[in-house]
DNA sequence: GTCTATATCGGGATAGAC
DNA sequence: GTCTATCCCGATATAGAC
C-alpha cells in the first residue's frame, strides 16, 4: 500500500480509537510507519489529512449499511438486520464519534462528511420505512422520518450504554427493544 | 463560593464541552480565577479533579431525571416527561459524552460514576415500565430492560444526530418517533 | 492557601539536506 | 519523496517563596 494510504488508514483507525482531539501526527505517522517529512509531504497538516480520513470512513460506512438496506426482504426485514447486523460495539461508530469532538464540530469541512453520511442513513431508512407503509406492512400513522430518526440514534445512544457499561448487553437490549416495538406495528397478512 | 467548588464547576462545564483529553489544567485554573499552585493544593492532578466534576455532574443529572420519573401520571406520561424534557440538545449529554473519551474508559474510577449513572436511569425506566405493564398501560410482551435501554439510547443517539447536523430536529424526531411507538402499546381503556 | 519559577514532555509544524 | 534538525508552544506538573 502506497504511504499516502497508509497514513489515511493509520488516521482512521486513530480517529476511531481515540478521536481528532486525541490524536497526534506523531502517532499516526509511527502507525503509518512514516516519517515526519513523508506525512507532511503528502499532507498539509493534521486537519486536511484527518479529513481525507474521515471522508474514506464515511464511503465505507455508507457501502456498508447501504448493502443490507438494499438487501432482500421486507422493509421490516432490512431495518431489521441494518440493526442487528454484526458490529464491534464497544468501539463504537467511526463516524458518530466524531461529533463529540469539539473541533470536528467546529470544522465546516470536517463536519460536512459527518452530517452527510447520518443524513444520507436516515433518508434511505425514511425511504423503507415508506415502502412499508405503501406495502401495508406498517400500521398507518407512523412518521417515515421520525422511524429513521429513533432507529438511527438507537444505534448510536446503545453505542454509548455499551460503552459506559463495558458490555455489549445494553446494546443489543435497545435494538431488541426497538425491534419489538415496531414488529407489532407490521402486519402479518 | 469556595476555590474548590469554583474548580469542580469550571471543570465540569470543560468536560461537557470538550472532554477530558481535551481539557486542560490551565484551561480550568483560568475559568475557575485560580492560579495554578492553588488548583495543586486543593487536587492531586488532572485525574483527580474530573473524578471530583464527574461524580457532581453524574449526581446533578440522576437528580434532574428522578424528578420527572418520579412525578405524577401514568407510565407513558412520566417516560414521555423524561423524553421531552427541555434539553440543551446541542451540547450533549454531559454523562454520556464520557463515554467516547478513552481515558475515561480507561480508567476504572472514571468510568464507575458514568456506568452507576446510566445505569441506575436504565433501571429506574425499566420499573417504570413494569408499572404500566402491571397496570395494564401497556401490551403484553414488551421486556422492560429493553424498552428503558432503548429510551436512554434514543436520547443519546439523539444527540449524536443533532450535533452531526448542527439542529435539534433530528433529536426530536428520533424522540417522536420512539414515543410513536410505544404509544400505541398503551391501552387507554 | 496562593503565588511565581522552573522543569519535562509532547503537539504541531517548518526548513533544508539527501 | 523521505530524513533529520530545529522551533515554538502548551500540557502537566513540582518546588519553594510569601
Amino acid at each position: 500500500m502506497s504511504t499516502p494510504d497508509r497514513l489515511i488508514e493509520a488516521t482512521q483507525e486513530l480517529l476511531w480509537e481515540r478521536g481528532y482531539v486525541g490524536t497526534s501526527p506523531k502517532a499516526i505517522q509511527q502507525r503509518a510507519g512514516a516519517g515526519q517529512g513523508s506525512m507532511y509531504h503528502h499532507f498539509a497538516g493534521k486537519p486536511d489529512l484527518a479529513l481525507a480520513a474521515v471522508v474514506r470512513t464515511s464511503a465505507g460506512m455508507r457501502e456498508t449499511a447501504g448493502q443490507l438496506l438494499d438487501g432482500p426482504g421486507t422493509a421490516f426485514d432490512r431495518i431489521s438486520a441494518y440493526l442487528l447486523r454484526e458490529r464491534d460495539v464497544l468501539k463504537g461508530c467511526p463516524v458518530g464519534r466524531l461529533t463529540m469532538d469539539p473541533d470536528v464540530v467546529a470544522s465546516e469541512a470536517l463536519r460536512a462528511p459527518v452530517e452527510e453520511t447520518l443524513g444520507w442513513l436516515r433518508g434511505r431508512l425514511a425511504e423503507i420505512v415508506q415502502e412499508g407503509l405503501d406495502e401495508g406492512e406498517f400500521t398507518p400513522g407512523i412518521v417515515p422520518d421520525e422511524i429513521a430518526a429513533a432507529v438511527v440514534a438507537t444505534v448510536q445512544g446503545g453505542y454509548v450504554l455499551a460503552r459506559a457499561s463495558g458490555s455489549t448487553a445494553a446494546f443489543d437490549a435497545g435494538v431488541r427493544g426497538l425491534l419489538s416495538l415496531l414488529v407489532r406495528h407490521t402486519d402479518p397478512a
